[in-house]
DNA sequence: AATCTTTATCGTAATATTGCAATATTAAAT
DNA sequence: ATTTAATATTGCAATATTACGATAAAGATT
């Protein structure tokens, strides 16, 4: 094997599963942290801000943006990026909520 | 290479990725929603609930309890499993920060 | 038009992950 | 002491991910 079984687990699963996914690599935390830091959108910089080659760093930018954590917008030859907000938002609840409900109980652990 | 560059980001990049990869797959998510469910501690019937066989089920387990998500008390012959709130604190925390900071901005894209 | 800049894609090697059958381990029950 | 039940480990095949050099594509600059 060495495929996810994706067809035995719910849409909801899959999909918080895939964002969340995605963000496990500390190049794309780097990013998304980086993105956080400038208060601009940003263009090109991250190639020279992050120790790694342009075509890795590509890819990275392209699986944050397959999963819907970043967006793309062509902005003459270069490209600007920056954070979807509502994907934040999402996992942001997706946690808040497991925290709310944790709350609520007695671990026994 | 294959292999994650883990050497060129920050320890605190790497922790928070390594927790987030634990969560980046839907039966780890399966696992994690399943024990919010239950108000008692899981013990023994994961593998009852999860469409994976017992050794898949006992693998995933472990990573989550490696990246700290969850505990394990042996209880009797079985093991008694539960979420360690602390680890979804720091995620809660970790996306509050970001989208606190995000709405503080105006996003170009 | 030729060149430069920026980003994407292709190809590929190295490594990691996923999943499970078989087997081991450990403690309870008989 | 054997058997049963629950969980872990081993070994392995299939697949996915990570990284990067080489190259392509597309717009800007000269």
């Amino acid at each position: 094997m060495g495929a996810t079984k994706t067809e035995n687990f719910t849409g909801k699963q899959n999909s918080i599963a895939t964002m969340i996914k995605a963000l496990g690599h500390p190049a794309r935390i780097a990013i998304i942290e980086y993105l956080v830091k400038v208060d601009t959108c940003i263009c090109g910089d991250i190639v020279n801000e992050l120790p790694l080659a342009q075509p890795t760093i590509s890819q990275h930018l392209k699986e944050l943006k397959n999963a819907g954590l970043i967006k793309g917008n062509v902005e003459g030859n270069s490209i600007c990026y920056c954070i979807d907000e509502k994907a934040i938002d999402k996992l942001q609840k997706y946690f808040s909520t497991i925290a709310a409900k944790l709350e609520k109980k007695n671990n026994c652990c």
